[in-house]
DNA sequence: ACCTGAACACCGTTCAAGT
DNA sequence: ACCTGAACACCGTTCAAGT
C-alpha cells in the first residue's frame, strides 16, 4: 500500500492516542510506516496541518447539530483526556482554526436556545477557552506532579535541587473526581447568562 | 562572576522575555552564559524545575494580598500575554505547581468576600483553568492563524496542500480588542456564583 | 510522481575527565 | 566544587538524486 495524507493522518492518530503527542514526530511516523521522513512531506506540507488534521479527525464525533451545549462540552473532555497530553495538540489545533467541532455544533443549539448569531459566537469562544485550559491543566496536573510521572521515565534517583516538590503531592494532585466537578460547575457558570 | 541557579533564572527570564519559550534551550542559555551545556545541570535538576522558578519569578508581582479578584486575573492576562508563548509555560508551571500566584492572593481576596475555605479553592482553581486557557488560545491564534506568524519564520514559498487556511483569517484571527472583552466576560460569569 | 540518502541546524541529558 | 568535552538518543525540514 501507497503512502498517502490519509495514512499518514490515521497513523498519527493511532500514535497520539496510543503512546500521547509527544510520540507524534514526523520520523516515528516515518518509521511506522516504514519510509524515510523526507517522504512524509511529499503528501503533507508540515507537522501543524498534519496536526490540525489528526485533531479534526479526533472531534469528527462532535459535529452533531443537535445536542445541547453541556452534551457538548462534556463529551469534547471525555474525548480529550484519555489523549495523554491531548490538551496541547487542542490548543495548537484552535489556534490553527477557531472552527474545529464542537464549534459549530455549538453555536447552533446557542441560537436554538435564543441566543443571538454574534452572542452565540462570542460564548462559545469563551466555552472553548475554558475548556481547553480546564483540560490541559487537568492533563499537566497528573503528568507534572502526579506522582513522579507514573508511567517510566527512569529519572536519576534523587536529584538534591528537586526536593522541595516531594511534599504536598496528595494536597496538590486534584483528584479525578474533583476534576470533573470544576469542570461541570465551570461550565454551569460559563452558560447561566445563556439562559 | 560564576554560574548559579540564580544567573541561570535571570537569563531564562531575559530569553523568554525578549524572544519567548521557544527559544529558551539549555544550549541556548549556555552559549548566552558563555559556559557549555552540562556546567547548567550542575545548578539546576533540569529543565522543568528551571521553567518553574521562571514561572514564579515572572509572576511574583501577583503575591499582593489585598487585591479583589477581577484585577488579580486582569493583570494576570497582561503579565502572561505579553510573552509570545507564555501561556505555554503557565500551563506547565501551573502543573507543576498548583499553588503559583496569584492563587494564594485569589483565595484570600474569596474568602475576605464571604467564600469558605474550600469554596474559595475551588472558585481559584476554576478562574485559573479559564485564564490559562484564554490566554494560551489567544497567543495560539496569533501565533498560528495571524498572517502566516507575523514574524520572520521564512517558509517555503507557497506549498499546495495548505491552500485551506488562506480564506477566513481575517474572521477567524480575532482582534485584540475582542479578546479583551472575552475574557472579562468569562471572569464576571465565573465570579457572578461567588457573590 | 514518489521516495531515498544525506545533510543542516538543532534538542535535553549524562558523565568521565580535568582544574 | 565546578566545569569541559564528548557523546547518546533524539528533533523538523530540505533537496539533489534515483526509480
Amino acid at each position: 500500500m501507497s503512502l498517502s495524507s490519509e495514512r499518514i493522518v490515521e497513523t498519527a492518530v493511532g500514535l497520539l492516542t496510543e503512546y500521547g503527542l509527544h510520540d507524534v514526530t514526523m520520523r516515528r511516523l516515518a518509521s511506522e510506516l516504514s519510509v524515510r521522513p523526507g517522504a512524509l512531506y511529499y503528501h503533507v506540507p508540515h507537522k501543524q496541518e498534519l496536526l490540525r488534521r489528526v485533531a479534526h479527525q479526533l472531534l469528527a464525533p462532535l459535529q452533531k447539530p443537535d445536542a445541547d451545549p453541556v452534551e457538548l462540552m462534556l463529551q469534547f473532555r471525555d474525548t480529550v483526556l484519555p489523549l495523554r497530553d491531548g490538551g496541547d495538540l487542542l490548543l495548537i489545533a484552535y489556534g490553527l482554526d477557531q472552527r474545529i467541532p464542537p464549534v459549530p455544533a455549538l453555536e447552533e443549539s446557542l441560537q436554538a436556545a435564543g441566543l443571538g448569531a454574534d452572542a452565540a459566537r462570542r460564548h462559545s469562544a469563551v466555552l472553548m477557552r475554558f475548556a481547553l485550559g480546564a483540560v490541559a491543566a487537568e492533563q499537566n496536573i497528573s503528568l507534572l506532579s502526579g506522582s513522579q510521572n507514573a508511567v517510566q521515565p527512569a529519572t536519576s534517583p534523587g536529584h538534591p535541587q528537586s526536593a522541595q516538590n516531594a511534599a504536598g503531592t496528595a494536597l496538590s494532585a486534584a483528584p479525578a473526581a474533583e476534576s470533573a466537578d470544576l469542570y461541570a460547575y465551570g461550565l454551569r457558570s460559563l452558560l447561566a447568562q445563556a439562559a
